[in-house]
DNA sequence: AATGCCATTCTTGTATACACGATGCTTGAC
DNA sequence: GTCAAGCATCGTGTATACAAGAATGGCATT
C-alpha cells in the first residue's frame, strides 16, 4: 500500500470501477467503502474527490458518487481521440527512436505474434498493452506518454471487448506489423497513419462494441 | 461560490494557480490557504488533492503541496499535444459543421479581426479563446472539448506571453482566416494541417517561448 | 385508495482534535 | 570552528464529531 492511505484507496477504488467491480451508475457510499477497506471516512472521501477531478467518478453535491457511464457514443469519442495521440505518438517514435526503444518495441511485437498465434485472448491482450506502452515511451514525450497511458487505463475494459470479436487478435497482430515497420524505417507519416487507423473504432467496429456493451 | 466549498475552492486555487498568483515550485501551505478563505483545512485539502489529480499541483507524501513547474521542454510537449487535439478538432468541425457552430466561428473571427486591426492584444487574447473554443464546439465530440478545453486552460499563461512577441497579433490572424476558409469548405485534413501549424511550436517559436518564461 | 405533506433518518459537508513524521535549530563534542 | 546528534516545533495525515440537506416513509386528507 502506498504511503498515505488517501492514494491507495484512490488506486484500489480506481481498479474496482475499472475492473467493472462497480459497474457505471452504481452509487459509491462513503461509508461502506470506509468499513470495507478498513479506515475513516476522510480518506475515502480525498480518493473520491481525486476520481472525480479525472472523470471516472462525479460528485453531485450532497447526494453522493456514482461511477460514470460513458455510453457508447462517448466511448466512441474517446477512441477517437486516442487514435489522434496515439498517431501522434507513432510519428514521434518513428522520427526518435533509439536502440533501447527499438529494442522494447522489437519484445513486445515478439510477445504479441506468439500469444496471437497461440490464440491466447487474455495474454495478446497484457502483450498488445506493452506494445503499445512501449510505443508511447518511444515517442520521447514525457507528456504525451502520461496522457495515452491516462487513457489507455480508461479505455482497458472496452479494448478487451473488442479483442472477443470474430478473428480480431491476428487482424490486430497484422497491423502492428506494418506499423513496427513503419516506425523502424523511421516513416512518421505512415507510421501515424496505421496507428490511427488501428486505434480507432471505424464502420462495423462501432456496432461490435456497442453489442459488447450491451451485454455486461 | 459554488454550493460547496471544495469545488469553489479549487477552481478559486487553479485560478490563482494559473494567473501566476502561486508561481511554479510555491508551496502551499494548508493552513495558510484555510485561513486565507476562511475555511477549515479539510476542504482545502479537498482541492488540492483534486489540483494533484489534475496535474496542476504535486503532493509529497508528509511533505506538503507545491505548484509544479512544468518546464520549458514538457510546456513544449504539452503544446505539441495541443496542436494534435486541435487538428483533430479542426478537422471534425469542417466535416460536421452546422449553422450554429458556422456563425459562432464567424462571431470569434470577426471579433478577432477587429482587436487585430486595433493592435489590441488583451482584446484578442481573449477573442482568440473564444475562437478556438468555438472550434472544439464545432467538433460535436464531447470528450475532444473537454480535453481541450482543460488543455487550454493550463497553457493560459504560455500562450498569453507568445501574443507579446513582435508582430505575433497579425500572422496568429492571417492564419486563423485559411483555417476558417478550409473549415468552411469542407476540408478537414486542411483545417487539420493549418490548425496544428498554429497551436504547434516549432522553430524560433520556441526560443520565444523559453525567453518569456525565463523572464517572469 | 391515492396523493401530498411533514417528520424522521440517513448521508454528505465541514470543522476540530489528535497523532506521527519531517525539518530545522541548538548544543555538545571532537 | 565545524559537524553531528537530539530535541522541539511545525505541518500533514487520519479520525471523529457536529451540522445541514436530501430521501424516504408514514400519516392525514381528499
Amino acid at each position: 500500500m502506498s504511503e498515505n492511505v488517501g492514494r491507495w484507496l484512490r488506486d484500489e477504488i480506481e481498479n474496482a470501477i475499472l475492473s467493472n467491480e462497480f459497474s457505471p451508475g452504481e452509487r459509491l457510499d462513503e461509508m461502506v467503502l470506509a468499513n470495507r477497506f478498513g479506515v475513516s471516512r476522510t480518506p475515502v472521501r480525498e480518493a473520491l474527490m481525486q476520481l472525480d477531478a479525472i472523470g471516472l467518478i462525479e460528485i453531485r453535491p450532497r447526494r453522493g458518487a456514482v461511477v460514470i457511464d460513458p455510453g457508447p457514443h462517448r466511448v466512441y469519442e474517446m477512441f477517437e481521440v486516442m487514435a489522434e495521440l496515439e498517431g501522434l505518438a507513432g510519428s514521434l517514435a518513428a522520427r526518435r527512436l533509439n536502440d533501447e526503444a527499438r529494442e522494447a518495441i522489437t519484445a513486445a511485437h515478439k510477445r504479441c505474434e506468439l500469444s496471437a498465434k497461440a490464440g491466447d485472448s487474455d495474454e495478446y491482450y497484457y502483450a498488445n498493452e506493452e506494445f503499445h506502452k512501449a510505443i508511447y515511451a518511444a515517442s520521447r514525450s514525457e507528456f504525451l506518454q502520461e496522457q495515452c497511458t491516462q487513457l489507455h487505463r480508461r479505455l482497458r475494459p472496452y479494448r478487451r471487448l473488442q479483442l472477443r470479436v470474430r478473428n480480431r487478435l491476428s487482424t490486430s497482430f497484422s497491423e502492428h506489423c506494418a506499423i513496427v515497420d513503419a516506425i523502424f524505417a523511421g516513416n512518421g507519416d505512415e507510421a501515424r497513419r496505421l496507428l490511427r487507423a488501428h486505434v480507432g473504432i471505424q464502420g462495423e467496429r462501432f456496432s461490435d462494441l456497442v453489442a459488447s456493451m450491451a451485454t455486461r
